[in-house]
DNA sequence: ACAATATATGCGGAAATGCGCATATAATCA
DNA sequence: TGATTATATGCGCATTTCCGCATATATTGT
């Protein structure tokens, strides 16, 4: 019940969610994310880290930056439908077209 | 975004995670709710009415009760669907469990 | 109309959440 | 080793959420 609600959590801010859907486009670095949404780093890594102990992400190190991807693998086991339900019924939303538009320009400084 | 967003927030919260739990059973007035969960008046009437904004359930009015039941209509289109994947892998707990065995004594006093 | 019963809601306080600021940690390079 | 860059985190404050208390509303029966 835990694992479900703490999902539920995650996915219920709109930051979190428009991480979220930036990471259906591809992994990411935090750096790309406040650009894409055009955030603090603060916000992105702490949101970054709440979608990731909510078993949706998972990271990896490439020398500086840490690179934030959907885990496919997820241990909590609603991770992965709701994940799949996201893309099978797409939110269509400006907000969410914006950032994967800006998310193209953004850079690995 | 917002239909969405809400119905995560509807659902990541343990008494009304029960409460749809409970719903996923059979149809239920406010006090057999309150009986169910052992929860109060307030607390089961405000809860049910999140769910319903949420676009999860919907009422029917039987004289004094007012029946809540998983609504398989929903508006929000993602309300079916998430429902559909609680009722696919259950979560297995003993909260629910004992909450749907105090249901069959609940009366409609 | 009045009493009784089921449900809804305004209000206030306690707890949880979101986030900026400053700073800490980690990795790379000179 | 020290500087630089990317990311994480402690702290404090503003906002939101949750819920009990009291009360309002709705329906039924006398």
């Amino acid at each position: 019940m835990r694992d479900f609600i703490q999902l539920m959590k995650a996915l219920s801010d709109e930051t979190r969610l428009r991480i979220f859907h930036l990471l259906l486009e591809r992994e990411c670095c935090v750096c790309e994310v406040m650009q894409a949404l055009g955030i603090s780093q603060t916000r992105a890594s702490r949101n970054l880290g709440i979608l990731q102990n909510a078993g949706l992400l998972k990271t990896s190190r490439n020398g500086l930056w840490v690179l934030y991807s959907i885990d496919s693998q997820a241990a909590n086991r609603y991770a992965v439908p709701l994940g799949r339900l996201l893309q099978k019924r797409p939110i269509e939303n400006e907000t969410l077209a914006a950032d994967r538009q800006r998310l193209k320009q953004a850079k690995r400084i």
